[in-house]
Order: structure tokens, then sequence, then C-alpha cells
DNA sequence: ATCGTTACCGCAATCGTGTGCATAAATTTT
DNA sequence: AAAATTTATGCACACGATTGCGGTAACGAT
């Protein structure tokens, strides 16, 4: 069936040398003659012959390969930092192999495990949400294999990571807000376990003290799904409820704000004359949403790339592991949209 | 640095007995004692012994990994059909390595060279724009290497492929508008060289003709970009010329159908009622989008998963390639929304 | 005492490539 | 012409795991 792909050995029986001579012909060793190597590589180019990765993977504990770990692949901002991910690893000759948890505990350790016995250089990875305890990571850090994390990052010691800054985001976009006239904030946050939910709820309360307007814990609401369906009930209700009704919503999430505006629309609210709206992570929809949405833009791209680029150093020791900042915090970008900028009355 | 992993040799070592006897041991062949297991199993747990799957891909010719080309990873639909693979492939105990063309030729064509050298054992394919000739793929299918196509397939003898059926998918979407009451309907294609653009033109046109709605040549427009301000320019052009204007649109994609349906309100039409908006793939933000968009749905999920159960298969000599049908079509499933149901006046 | 059987286990080759060392031939130096 | 050096190539082993074949000891049977 499958033909043989042809080796070196074979160049080397068809020309009647040996295969080391074959091996440094290729290459392009000094002391062997131009004559024979002309001849070597017209045969591998007859032969078709492909240097198998795998046999030198062997030789050098090497494989040019890196393991990506993440939550999920259907999710724009991880797809986005899977092609920052791909797109320096294939322009360093590096493949990348994939897997996703699913949010699974079990999931992440036996990817971890696969992904050693095919002797990876080194990890990206973003953990799940039920990873509360690091030890299968810090037992591979402790044994100097490279892993960089990104977006969700352990505290551990140590360990290298690329974040963004939820922190000024947060704070940006709830400065907006206040800007805009809107007083009555309320913050849709993440799961309180994450840091970047810590982060973004920080730069929230920040934003509002900086601005002299006080910090009323019942406008904070955690929502742990994260869905439009969650952040729509949680939005309608408050708005029955609180009193006066509050002005404006700064999710934790894209889809979430889109949850909170559906909820304001049915209300009967007007987006953004009666209450604003500011969403976090830019994706895609947010332009053709009605209102289109604010929001705060982590560039998933330079993430993955960053990572990559850490982490390919990292493995070809381009950087001592001295040198290498453990936290590389990217800048967010607040992309003001209509949905958070109220019309001007004339 | 790197702490060296444990080998065999390792264990035989530490336990004064050949490689082979530990090998044995550890796979529970017969004719090593109970004992000799024992103490051998207990060694390799002691040691933290992995068995390097390089080598064992050396040994069998086989990697246990299956290489995923596809256009671009940052699309919902991709990265929908990436996770069904993804699922797929780890539940059979196969990795999955992973690069995107950007729609780029050679870089599909670099991209099968390198997976070719890290000798996995088989390709799942979705081909890029650029791609018009396919010998780089059929030649690996004569020489009896494993690919399956899915999405973009490419007309190929034998080349075995899993699709959606987009014809019925369209002619349905078609079908629906016309029983909403709708007669003047704007189909806004896809570039007509990918044949899944010419299959859902052909269900547009045959379920017109099936209603007795003659088929107009103005109202296919080619939508070359798929973008949605492609979609919003073309549609604010055909609402203006022409007369009667069009009452609805169905569109090859959704992010052209929602670019026509923004163009419409712009235009002061009111969707759905005079006006209808069907699209096609049913992407995340359907839901989201107000009103709520109409679509069909291809269960991306569905087709990677399909095409990895067919690979994986193949590879293990589980079927006969005269067996398989070099098709497989899944159904696609109209998901009615608001932006197509007419809002019934009493 | 010899043979046959069984139970355990080791030797050595293999997969494809790279590389230190030895070697032979060709060339230059003395 | 002999010695020294350069040039070109091959041998053998390594990477880690698997496996056909053969070996050895113990035991029982004759």
């Amino acid at each position: 069936m499958k033909l043989e792909q042809a080796t070196i050995k074979d160049i080397a029986r068809e020309l009647q040398v040996s295969s080391s001579t074959v091996s440094r012909a290729l290459k392009d060793y000094p002391g062997i003659s131009d004559e024979t190597k002309r001849k070597v590589k017209e045969m591998a180019e007859k032969l078709n012959y492909r240097p198998n990765a795998i046999a030198l993977s062997l030789r050098k504990s090497r494989s040019f390969t890196i393991g990506v770990i993440i939550p999920e692949v259907v999710h724009f901002f991880f797809s986005t930092v899977i092609s920052g991910i791909e797109e320096v690893a294939f322009s360093r000759g590096y493949n990348v192999i994939l897997t996703q948890t699913n949010e699974k505990l079990t999931r992440e350790k036996s990817s971890i495990d696969t992904m050693l016995s095919n002797q990876i250089d080194g990890f990206l990875v973003s953990y799940s949400k039920e990873t509360t305890e690091f030890s299968h990571f810090s037992k591979l850090l402790d044994q100097g294999y490279p892993i960089v994390f990104f977006d969700r990052v352990p505290e551990i010691q140590n360990a290298i990571h690329v974040i963004v800054d939820d922190y000024a985001g947060a704070y940006e976009a709830t400065k907006h807000l206040i800007q805009q006239g809107f007083s009555r904030i309320v913050h849709l946050a993440g799961p309180s376990n994450l840091k970047i939910s810590k982060e973004r709820s920080r730069g929230y309360s920040d934003a509002l003290r900086d601005h002299g307007i006080p910090f009323l814990p019942e406008l904070l609401v955690e929502c742990t799904q994260g869905t439009d369906e969650e952040a729509h009930k949680i939005t309608t209700k408050l708005l029955q409820s609180l009193s006066p009704r509050p002005d404006a919503f700064f999710a934790n999430n894209d889809l979430a704000a889109v949850g909170a505006m559906m909820a304001c629309k049915a209300a009967g609210y007007a987006v953004p004359n009666e209450i604003g709206v500011v969403g976090f992570s830019n994706w895609q929809f947010c332009s053709i949403v009605d209102p289109s949405l604010s929001s705060v833009a982590q560039n998933g791209f330079r993430i993955g790339a960053t990572a990559t680029e850490i982490l390919l150093d990292w493995i070809e020791k381009k950087i001592n592991l001295e040198d290498i900042q453990t936290s590389v915090v990217l800048a967010t970008e607040l992309l003001v949209r209509k949905s958070s900028v109220r019309i001007q009355n004339t």
C-alpha cells in the first residue's frame, strides 16, 4: 500500500557509497568532494528523498514540536491566539500539536502525558477552569521543561507568562463610561477564582474611586457562566430591583455585554442614550450587533505570537532563564463604538 | 537542565535484567515471571518511566499523529471542525498537528512536506483558495497515503471527502423565504470557483423554479469577499436600483447576511416584516444580532468528527478503500429565527 | 545417567540519521 | 624517495523500544 519513503540508505546503495557519506553530502559537510555531493543530491532528488524527522528527533532528543493546551478551540479569543502561535512556530520551523481540555483537569493531565511521550520541546498553556492546583506543571518546570503560560496564568514561582493588562483595560472602560456621564455602573464580573476576573474587577473599582464615585457592592455581580443568557437574566433582574436603576453595564466579556444590552432593549431602555454598555475581548461580532459594542481589545494574535517567541527562545537557549521577565504584559486598547457613546441632543 | 527521562535501559540496569525483559514485562508478555513483572512495574513507577513515543514511531513507522491543514483557524466554522477532529482523535489515541495555510498555496505545500517528514499517519485537508491544481494531493493518494478532505473538496478521482448538503440547505432556506411570502429574493452568492458556492446557488434557483417563481439573473449577485462591508454596499445599491425592490436576501454566509440586514435597516426597511434575511453557516453571532438571524446550520463539529473517524478507520485498515463511499454528505438544518419570519398583523 | 519439557530470560538486529574516529589514497613537503 | 599532510570516505555506535531466535537452568520422566 503505502509506498516506502526513500531513506539515506537507499541513496547510499544506489550510489555505492556509505550512508554516512550521503548524510554528510546532503548537509554540505566539508570533506566530501563536490562531485560526490552533486551525485548524492541528484539521487536524493530523483528518489524524492525526505529526511525522516522522527529518526532525527530520536537522535537529537528534540522534536521541533511544541504542544499547545487550551480550554477550547471554538472560541474567538483562543482561536486567535492559536493563529499567532501557529504563525510564529511555522516561521521558525516548529510544528504545533494541539489539544483542548474542554475545561477538564483530567484531560489536561493526560494531554501533558501524551505530549511528553512525544518528546515535545515545550508547552504553551492556558489551563482549565477546573485546575486549582498546579503541581503537574511545577513538576515539569522543576525538571527544566519549558512552559509559557498565557491568558490564564497560575500563581507559581517563576512561571513565565504572557497576559494582557486586564486591570488597565477595565480601568479605561470604566473611566470611559464615567466620562460619558454614566455613574451607576454595573460590573458583570467573571468567576472570581480566575486572576483575570479579579484584575478586571479591580480596574473597575479603582476607576470609580479615582473619579469620586462610590463603589457599591450591589453593582458588582459575578457571572459564573459568562453566557449571554445568564447576563440577560441578571440584567433584567437588576433593572427591576435596583433603585435608582443602573445606567451602564461593563461586562467581563462580550457575550455577557450583548446579553445585558439585549435585556436593556427588551426592558425598553435605549442603548446608548439611556444605558451605556461596554464589553471585554473585542470579539468579532462587536461591530455587527446593534448598536455596535464598545469593547476592550486584547490582541490574541500578539499574545500567541509573543508567548511562542519566548518559548522558542527558551528552548533554543537563546535566552537565560534568569533574563526572562516572568511576566509579559501586553497593552489593551479600548475600542469605542456606539453602545457607550451618548448621542448629543441638539 | 532538562532532567533525563528514564528509559527501559535505566529500569533494566537498576534491576540487573535485560532491556528486552523489561519491555516484555511492561506489556505483560507471557514467558515473564510474575515476580519480575511486579519488580519491573514497580521500578517503572519509581523512576517515573514514560515510553518514548518517538522511538516507537521509528520502530513501527507509525506516529499516531494526524495532520490537519486548513485555510485559517480564526473562523467559527473551521474552529468548530477542529474541535470535532480533536475530540475524535484524542479518544482514539491520536495526536493532532495543525497548520493553517492563510489561503496560500505555497504554505499548503510546505505544510504537507513537513508533515510528511514527521511521518504522520494521514491528512485532513480543506484546501486554500489559491489551490486550483491538485497534483500535490493526488501524488500522495497514489502512494496510498490516507487523505480525507472536508468542506472544500477537490475534484480528484476517488478522493474521499466529507461535506454538507449545500444544495439542500440553500433549497430549504429559499423555500422558507418563499413560504413566508417573499418573492423577489436576492441571492448574495460566494465566489463561483468554489464548489460550495455553486451548489448553494443551484439550490436557490431550483427552489425558485419549483415554486413557480422565475429566476432573475439580476437577483443573483456574487460577493467575492464575503464580508459584511461588501454585502452592505451591494445591498444598498440593489435597494436603490431595482424596481420593484427586492423583498428578501439569502446570503452565502452569515457575515454577508448581517451586512445585508444592516443595509436594509439603514435604508429604513423593517426586518423581517418588509424584508426577510437568511444566512448560511449558523455562526455564533446569529442569535445575538437584532433581529436574530435565520441561518442554515452546517454542523462543523460533526464534519470534523466524521472525517476523522473515516481517516482513522482507513489508517487502521478497518475498512477497505473500496468500501468507503467517496463522498459523505451530512445534512444541513435550517434554523429559523426572527430575521425571516413575518410577524402576523392581527 | 540421559533426554525432553517447560519456564525465563538475554542476544542482537532493526527503524533512519548523525558523528567521532580510523583509514586509505592523493597530494605536498622535505 | 621518504615523510608529512591533506582529502575523501567508511566503520561502528548511539538514540529508545521491540522482537525473533536461541540459550540455560530446573525439573520430571525414562
